[in-house]
RNA sequence: GGGGACGUAGCUCAAUCGGUUAGAGUACCGGCCUGUCACGCCGGUGGUUGCGGGUUCGAGUCCCGUCGUCCUCGCCA
């Protein structure tokens, strides 16, 4: 009795060389391309490792094979001699010839064109995800995210952090993000809340003397998507004992060193810059900057307030500034141009955008006349660091409207004028420009709300741990305290936040009562939290990164859909699985849920929903 | 919640100022082809122009509504 030939592949389609001419293999994977010649018959078979061209014989020729099929392929590996050979490819130097052809299974036309020539919008992609990611680049992404992750999570364990999960099913967290709530059926009425982050269990962790954690964690916020936020998304959380900012700092920056030089053999240079927020809202407008080009901003307050031009001195007379950016001579910046950055900058929210050609000799634009006199235009010229012809931008408004709209200008001129330097190779170091921004304001004032809250979080110490004297009763200006909070920002991103945090019970009932969280209900909503905090709290600090951000920016990418396999629409829909959607009543009844629908919806409700697109 | 862009064949797109039977490439099907590798050549199938209403002699095109996708502001401790 003859056992079967197994169907099960002995190499896989990017495998196979010159070296394995003669062998009798088995390839497994989806038919890429066929090309009958008539007399001969060639079909690429891909799988996620490469293509590899399989010659069909006469006596197979018959075989119906579509596109997509799945297939089993028997055959001999033969050399390809000269023109034959195709040098783009890895295994361009051989072929199978097939001697059985097994159809695994077969396929209708992909809607999803995986030949590369054509991109198929994102919709059709999201709804056919499975064929999305067959393309290469899905799978180059994925296994890009995954080398990434994997090398951190070395790097971390390197030093001596432990990798220790935490609940999915939480507490809800007043401040910050909307939690998303999950329905108890043991407790009637009542509801756990999915994680904005590990934050309070990692801080725990320190408590419990832990020491050093880390976490792939999944943190989920039901806030309105973008380009670089989903509802749910990945962080590598971290947290360690008897620290400060300095000691986590060196922590990441020999984490993403190595990472950087693990994943994408690049080597980065440690340690990375840092400066304080305000220093980068005063240079850049933001808290993000991005360092790979100049541009600063410069401050004309002096000037301005002696100048001649009213709304430039009544701007600095009300509390405001003026500030501005100056581009140079040779960027040929045009009043198209210039009209073009003040609908910029009125769409942000700034009236109007004043500029100026610097010259000794008064120069020209609506500034020109203010600068008539030598000693104004030179005055002009030296605030601005300008030289003769460049072009000065100016905004004159509150504090936080200059900075906010010169900053969105620095990053819109950056990308215009082409100022951020092209990389020399694929791992050219100078390409990643990091920095950490550090102590962030402790508080933001809420107009809307009418109180303070929270810059980064309500556990985030304060720079000075006797909040300007409010821990002796005194009532500071919450909103100059300045926090111990820090940023990483990379070219422009934000890729993760951390602080060093209050260890201390009073600091930390202290910061609530500042947020208007009353005893009773920080003893509801975080007594637990602040009781662990009086059991022994060593000082502790941590950070989070943003990982599918830096997924994506380490890929060149700035859609972090490209790096997760099943992200959500814009209006936080899958589309491949059609959810949310609706249950069936006993499900909402076993967890004592009704559905209250607003006014519009309620009304269609009894109608059958419309017949979604097929 | 606000603003902007888009929605036409399985996919990517075109269709002038509102005017003939809505086209092309690709895919698919059939035929030819012995060295292709996005094979080539010939032929063919394929459309409720997202959906609903309106204006008009006439609507893919204009108007209103609605649904969806993308970007963005708010929001995201």
């Amino acid at each position: 009795m003859t056992q079967a030939p197994s169907w099960r592949r002995t190499h896989t389609c990017g495998e196979l060389r010159p070296v394995h001419v003669g062998q009798t293999v088995v390839l497994n994977g989806w038919v890429q391309s066929r090309r009958n010649l008539g007399g001969i018959y060639f079909l690429d078979l891909r799988d996620r490792y490469g293509l590899t061209q399989v010659v069909i014989p006469e006596a197979l020729a018959s075989v119906k094979l579509g596109p997509e099929f799945v297939l089993s392929v028997r055959g001999k590996v033969s050399g390809r001699e000269g023109s034959q050979i195709n040098t783009e490819r890895a295994t361009g130097g051989v072929e199978v010839i097939a001697e059985a052809i097994e159809v695994l299974s077969s396929s209708p036309p992909p809607p999803i064109d995986l030949s590369g020539s054509t991109e198929t919008s994102l919709e059709t992609r999201l709804k056919y995800r499975y064929i999305d990611l067959r393309r290469p680049q899905m799978q180059r992404n994925l296994a890009h995210r995954s080398r990434f992750i994997n090398a951190m999570r070395r790097a971390f364990e390197a030093q001596g952090f432990l990798e220790i999960e935490t609940p999915i099913l939480t507490k809800a967290t007043p401040e910050g993000a909307r939690d998303f709530l999950v329905p108890s059926r043991v407790h009637p009425g009542e509801f756990y809340a999915l994680p904005q982050s590990p934050q309070i269990f990692k801080q725990i962790l320190m408590v419990a003397g832990l020491d050093r954690y880390f976490q792939v964690a999944r943190c989920f916020r039901d806030e309105d998507l973008r380009a670089d936020r989903q509802l749910e998304f990945t962080q590598l959380d971290m947290e360690m004992s008897f620290v400060e900012e300095e000691d986590v700092f060196a922590t990441w920056e020999r984490v993403m060193r190595d990472t950087f030089k693990d994943a994408m053999n690049i080597e980065l240079t440690i340690p990375f810059p840092r400066m304080r927020w305000e220093e980068a809202m005063e240079r850049f407008g933001v808290d993000k900057p991005d360092l790979r080009f100049g541009l600063e901003l410069h401050a004309v307050d002096a000037w301005a307030k002696t100048c001649e031009f009213q709304v430039f001195r009544s701007a600095v007379e009300g509390g405001g500034r003026v500030m501005g950016l100056t581009v140079a001579a040779s960027h040929n910046l045009s009043r198209k141009d210039i009209t073009e950055l003040e609908g910029v900058a009125k769409g942000i929210g700034a009236k109007g955008l004043a500029w100026w050609k610097a010259g000794a000799a008064g120069g020209s634009g609506p500034l020109a006349k203010f600068c008539a006199t030598p000693e104004a235009a030179q005055a002009l010229m030296s605030a601005m660091g300008a030289s003769e012809g460049d072009t000065c931008l100016f905004i004159a408004d509150r504090k936080s409207m200059t900075r906010k709209v010169l900053g969105e200008l620095r990053n819109q001129l950056g990308r215009r004028l082409d100022l951020i330097p092209k990389a020399t190779s694929a791992t050219d170091p100078a390409q990643w420009r990091f920095t950490w921004v550090t102590h962030f304001p402790l508080f933001e004032w809420d107009e809307d709300a009418g109180r303070y809250f929270s810059a980064h979080h309500p556990f985030t110490a304060p720079e000075d741990w006797n909040l300007d004297g409010a821990m002796d009763g005194k009532e500071p200006d919450l909103g100059k305290l300045s926090s111990r909070a820090y940023d990483l920002v990379l070219n422009g991103w934000e890729l993760g936040s951390g602080s060093v945090r209050i260890h201390r019970a009073d600091v930390q009932q202290k910061i609530f009562s500042m947020l208007g969280i009353g005893p009773e209900e920080q003893k509801r909503k975080f007594g637990f939290f602040v009781e662990a905090l009086s059991q022994g709290a060593p000082p502790h600090a941590g950070f989070a990164l943003g990982l599918d951000r830096t997924s994506a920016l380490t890929l060149g990418l700035d859609n972090i859909r490209e790096v997760i396999a099943f992200p959500k629409t814009a209006s936080a829909v899958d589309l491949m699985c059609d959810a949310p959607s609706q249950v069936d009543p006993e499900q909402l009844a076993e967890v004592h849920v009704r559905s209250v629908l607003p006014e519009k919806s309620a009304a269609e409700a009894p109608a059958a929903p419309p017949p979604t697109a097929s």
